[in-house]
DNA sequence: GGGATTGAGCACCAATTGGGTGCTATTTGG
DNA sequence: CCAAATAGCACCCAATTGGTGCTCAATCCC
């Protein structure tokens, strides 16, 4: 058994799919069928997908015959983060704390004594920092590399600490 | 329904709480029972979590009366990756690759068409490289900051392109 | 030595989640 | 009007996870 830890829903990968087949022919109509046809996909997810991308305003998309989607926005100005949340729901790394959310029913179950909520928090931000830092157009052009990417992730979880102080890296 | 995305199971959750309070009392014997009394958690499944730690040499454990769990390293030298991979495996991004493992059976079923294979494993190396970079002593003393994490993920990830060469960071 | 305490090892059940499909309505082009 | 194609549900099935029961083995204390 692999660890889930940083599993992607099949739904995500074919939505993956699906958006960077319409990188490759942006500026055009593309419809569920053909992107199917080009990858041994379960045609009716990938539908249910782009629904999905579509209500989040990722892709647009048109009906009727010779209808499809197409991106919303250029694929510079569409990060992972925003596809994955789209797809998925937002980001929670313990299941105690939903930020806020939903504080209403459950509770967290470890309540005030909890003592991994606030540094996986933190964690967690800086995971998520990576996927927004990453546009879909990066991802498709595999030759580019993710270096804001780092900035970025660095941004959230810097605040930490002060930089290069006490603790060993050598260790 | 939030993101999975980033879910540490519950397994890794109560594991993560026990192991901080082995931090708390480095150098001493400590029982299920009190770690159990400490936090509201299921005392049971806290048990089987440390049985799977020691398993994976994360910890060392005493039976019989007055017997316990303690760290078999210093915080320092444990890392947050080692743990959940202990607790939930091996990671993996896409399900369409386990790193070469289990490729007799299914295979991946977007096979050689699959776009989203490359650049989503450098991702996830580069996220893996974060939990690696986090150690349990850092996860413990909140005031400690994990600048070694950014490094070596960026080991990882930099790889990707030239190092600081066209793209533009600033974007 | 005997009993209480505490971890080890399995097997197992129950609840949640995710993958996937059926069906129908609506829009659009020919 | 018919065919193509998306929109919106509702639903089922398989897999994973959360959680528990039971028994055995080691250790301490009396």
């Amino acid at each position: 058994m692999l660890n889930p830890l940083l599993k992607l829903t099949k739904r995500t990968e074919y939505g993956l799919i699906a958006l960077l087949h319409l990188v490759d022919r942006e500026g055009e109509i593309v419809s569920v069928r053909e992107v199917g046809d080009r990858y041994p996909v379960p045609r009716r997810l990938l539908a249910e997908t782009l629904k999905d991308l579509g209500r989040a305003g990722i892709v647009e998309s048109q009906r009727g015959a010779g209808g499809g989607y197409w991106l919303a926005r250029p694929a510079e100005a569409i990060t992972l983060g925003e596809i994955v949340a789209a797809l998925e729901g937002a980001p929670s790394l313990t299941s105690c704390q939903d930020l806020g959310a939903a504080r209403t029913d459950g509770e967290c179950d470890v309540q005030e004594v909890c003592p991994i909520r606030s540094p996986l928090t933190r964690l967690r931000q800086g995971i998520w920092a990576l996927l927004e830092g990453t546009t879909l157009r990066s991802l498709a052009n595999t030759s580019l590399h993710p270096t804001a990417l780092f900035s970025s992730a660095q941004a959230v979880v810097a605040p930490l600490g002060p930089a290069g102080q006490g603790e060993d890296p050598a260790a």
